[in-house]
RNA sequence: GGCAGGGUAGCUCAGUUGGUCAGAGCGGGGGACUCAUAAGCCCUAGGUCGCGGGUUCGAAUCCCGCCCCUGCCA
């Protein structure tokens, strides 16, 4: 069994889960669900970064204890996976003591292998950015991110990180490991990035009160980065050895912004532990609404209960996957926009294409069979010459089955959807084929009528396959319409228990269509 | 300013190594059917494949120049 590692980027603390947490989680959850159904051996691991100066800011803001706060906001955090179905396995956060253990023993580790020294810092420092910027990056002596921020001038004395001395070992990793960042727009970035050369950073912060105490120097904090890039080993025990049994991940699921802190500060930082690498970084895009700028108005229409209660989780999951493609962005130019398509994909999709499907398939076999599915004793043949045995639509349906696979296995999450939706549009376009409503009236046709009903179960097996890494609930729904027994059968034993018989409660519908 | 990637039907986008590559989905228009959530199916889009050159028997697909967009960096 295959060790699969998967991990998303922890959410900051400074604020209320919207969209663009949710995406991330979903697409994430999509891939776990994808592996474990692939009979993987999976650890999925989401959380909370809830240290740094925002945070006590946001906090302090409120006249609220700093724990007291994140205490909360991670509450609403867990509350939304819950309802999505999230499917992690743990959920970690920053402020936890196992986690500032591990910050803790990765920085002394890092430090006896002299990659830590000391060093006085002057310069300027802007609070949204909780970073040092350089005198010419500022814009009339303000950050150009955060230009209502005031921009302190400071001196102190830091701790950095040589970092400048991984440049050549990541270039190297980089280059002979293809696949270690995803998509190569990024890996492309990465390495122009490097091309240029690194600095060495601070890895420490005096005058943030909120955060792990930096090992031997109580004075200061640990900076944020420094403190949240170690959850993915925390998570799983470090600095206890039994952290290997996980470790490396097989893929960080992160947000294109920060790829470089994924792509280039936490390797860096593994190495100088002498950790290994995690396989794969993934940087997804971003579901955006007019370029990102949203008004607070239109933000509230975004909100995420209200977008998951218009036609629940399922669907939700589904059409944000099916309209923001894994490795890209996705842009709307309004929020009537998005919530137009985020209908019609429902309508078209969902309720049209595939609830209908399942309706007119089950109430034909309940009609014409009295709800026995024929023909389940042959299964499809799917390796030997395709079409030998099987209808048209078993042929098209295993050839999707085949493009999902690999769709998945390379995590083009859109393209495993967009693969799933083709078998339904098939087998609608099939049963127009077919008649099978003539069928039924022709003596001489059991036969063949037989052939065209089991092979829409199946299909809709495949179908249903396919999609329930994106649509769990309502998947282990048509299973069971369709008399499936347990769960969901894996890709590869699908066709070794299909449902022998429509229980006569299939009938009912399973994605409304909206009032109108 | 440097580097990278793009500009293809109203919209979102596919188009491998140059020769059925001018496509799919959605939307719009028309039609036949009835198993089904008035759903589904079939037909239909005449788009200078950003602009201008060039290579070639032949380029959306290669080369040069230009315009515009996006991302990363400065």
């Amino acid at each position: 069994m295959a060790r699969f590692y998967l991990t998303t980027a922890i959410d900051y603390a400074n604020g209320d889960p919207h969209m663009g947490h949710a995406y991330e989680k979903i697409g994430a959850d999509a891939i776990a669900r994808y592996r474990r159904l692939c009979g993987d051996d999976v650890w999925f691991v989401i959380g909370m970064d809830e240290h740094g100066q925002k945070v006590q800011q946001e906090a302090e803001s409120q006249g609220r204890d700093p724990q007291d706060w994140v205490d909360e906001v991670a509450g609403k955090f867990r509350r939304v996976w819950e309802r999505l179905e999230i499917s992690h396995d743990d959920f970690i956060r920053t402020t936890e003591p196992r986690h500032e253990r591990a910050v803790d023993a990765l920085i002394e580790r890092i430090d006896r292998n002299g990659d830590i020294y000391t060093a006085r810092y002057e310069g300027y420092y802007c609070s949204g950015c909780e970073a040092f910027r350089k005198e010419s990056e500022l814009v009339d002596g303000r950050c150009p991110l955060h230009p209502t921020r005031e921009i302190l001038s400071m001196e102190e004395e830091n701790y950095f990180f040589r970092l400048s001395d991984y440049r050549d070992r990541l270039v190297r990793h980089i280059e002979t490991h293809p696949d270690f960042i995803q998509p190569v727009s990024r890996r492309n970035e990465i390495l122009g990035l490097l091309q240029g050369g690194l600095e060495d950073i601070s890895a420490s912060r005096s005058r943030v009160s909120w955060g792990v105490p930096f090992p031997g120097d109580p004075e200061h904090t640990v900076y944020v980065w420094f403190d949240a890039l170690p959850n993915y080993i925390s998570a799983v025990g470090y600095p206890d050895a039994e952290f290997e049994r996980r470790w490396p991940a097989a893929l960080h699921v992160i947000g294109k912004d920060i790829t470089r802190f994924h792509c280039v500060i936490w390797p860096a930082m593994l190495m100088a532990a002498d950790i290994e690498l995690p396989e794969t970084v993934w940087a997804h895009g971003f579901v955006m609404i007019a370029g990102g700028k949203l008004s607070k108005s239109e933000a509230q229409l975004l909100d995420l209960d209200r977008l998951i209660d218009r036609h629940g989780p399922d669907a939700f999951r589904f059409i944000l996957l099916r309209e923001a493609a894994w490795d890209s962005d996705r842009d709307f130019p309004s929020v009537q926009a998005f919530l137009d398509q985020f209908d019609s994909r429902y309508e078209a999709d969902l309720a049209n294409d595939l609830g209908n499907l399942l309706n007119r398939t089950v109430s034909m076999i309940l009609k014409y069979r009295d709800g026995t599915i024929p023909g389940m004793e042959t299964e499809p043949d799917s390796d030997s010459a395709p079409g030998a045995s099987g209808t048209e639509l078993d042929v098209a349906a295993l050839a999707a089955m085949k493009r999902w696979s690999e769709a998945m296995d390379a995590y083009r999450l859109h393209e495993g959807i967009e693969a799933a939706m083709s078998i339904v549009r098939d087998a609608n376009g099939y049963i127009d084929r077919s008649q099978p409503w003539k069928l039924a009236k022709d003596p001489e046709a059991t036969g063949e009528l037989d052939a065209v009903l089991g092979s829409l179960v199946r299909a809709l097996v495949c179908t249903a396959v396919a999609l329930t890494p994106f649509m769990p609930g309502k998947c282990e729904e048509i299973w069971e319409r369709l008399g499936g027994d347990g769960a969901i059968p894996s890709p590869a034993r699908m066709f070794e228990r299909l449902p022998g018989q429509i229980p006569q409660s299939a009938t009912g519908v399973l994605f409304p269509r909206p009032e109108p």
